[in-house]
DNA sequence: CAGATCTCAGCTATACTGAAATGC
DNA sequence: CGCATTTCAGTATAGCTGAGATCT
């Protein structure tokens, strides 16, 4: 065993894919674990936060908006309605949908991890510049965007 | 139901931490199904790339050079066995540890996958210039450096 | 003895599929 | 009718934990 023992092949040193997953998974340790000390699970933060930006949805909606699939939608509403942070309505105009609409403490947990991301970014990206941190967003946002049409 | 019904929340698009977590999944659905087209599962790719820069090791000395845990490299290096990709042998020095190697067949597999990623990165970094190629796999490498010690 | 290694069994959460019930 | 929405049941996998057997 040398002192090297630990060091990256550089195969995944200038791999792309391989640095993302790496990257976001050591990113995800850190945010799943500061969601939880806020008794949030993984799919309650972009709810809410899909709800406050853009008013009351059906579920499909959301799920079409953020990306999570129309099952886990109902177990994630299911839960955020249990601690009273969504209402869920029915739609009068189409009676197969439900409307969910955020609450004043589903508002109130909204900011909580909001102010707890503030944190969590800066240990997540301290090693970068507030130049670097922002081109790291830009570029990613590129990367995303192209793969989200 | 609106043209900007699957928009991401402002939140969402500031974020380092979703940009990381949706960016990512978007290019691991690219990665892995492309793994799967050839034969090749997860982990298999870092474990033999692993092998190949810096020799024989021991599944424990794997595991900690690319962040696998104990019990799944003993999964992946059974089915790397199971494909002859790599052999197990007994360390005589040492009798708790296997000894695993690559093989021929394991290094031509790599070369596969090697050329397979060259396409997937081009796909994947499409709207990125060749110099914000450079500069996006930088900045992941500085911050993936720092959570890494 | 403490500690490392390999292996297996099992657990949790994510992401997804299929199908049924209901309504447009 | 075809299609959308909600819900539930079930699957596959990743990532992780605990424990036992073996060895240094």
């Amino acid at each position: 065993m040398t002192a090297e023992d630990d060091a990256f092949p550089e195969r995944i040193r200038a791999s792309p894919l391989w640095l993302l997953t790496y990257t976001t998974g050591h990113a995800q340790r850190l945010g799943w674990a500061a969601m939880a000390a806020h008794g949030a699970r993984r799919y309650h933060y972009v709810l809410l936060a899909a709800l406050e930006e853009f008013g009351p949805a059906s579920q499909a909606a959301l799920g079409r908006r953020v990306e999570i699939d129309r099952s886990d939608v109902v177990a994630a509403i299911n839960e955020l309605a249990e601690l009273n942070y969504v209402e869920r309505t029915l739609d009068a105009s189409d009676r197969r949908r439900n409307t969910i609409t955020i609450t004043e403490d589903g508002r109130r947990q909204l900011q909580r991890l909001d102010e707890m991301l503030l944190g969590l970014h800066d240990e997540l990206l301290a090693p970068l510049s507030t130049e670097e941190r922002t081109e790291l967003v830009r570029l990613l946002s590129r990367v995303l965007d192209h793969h989200r049409m």
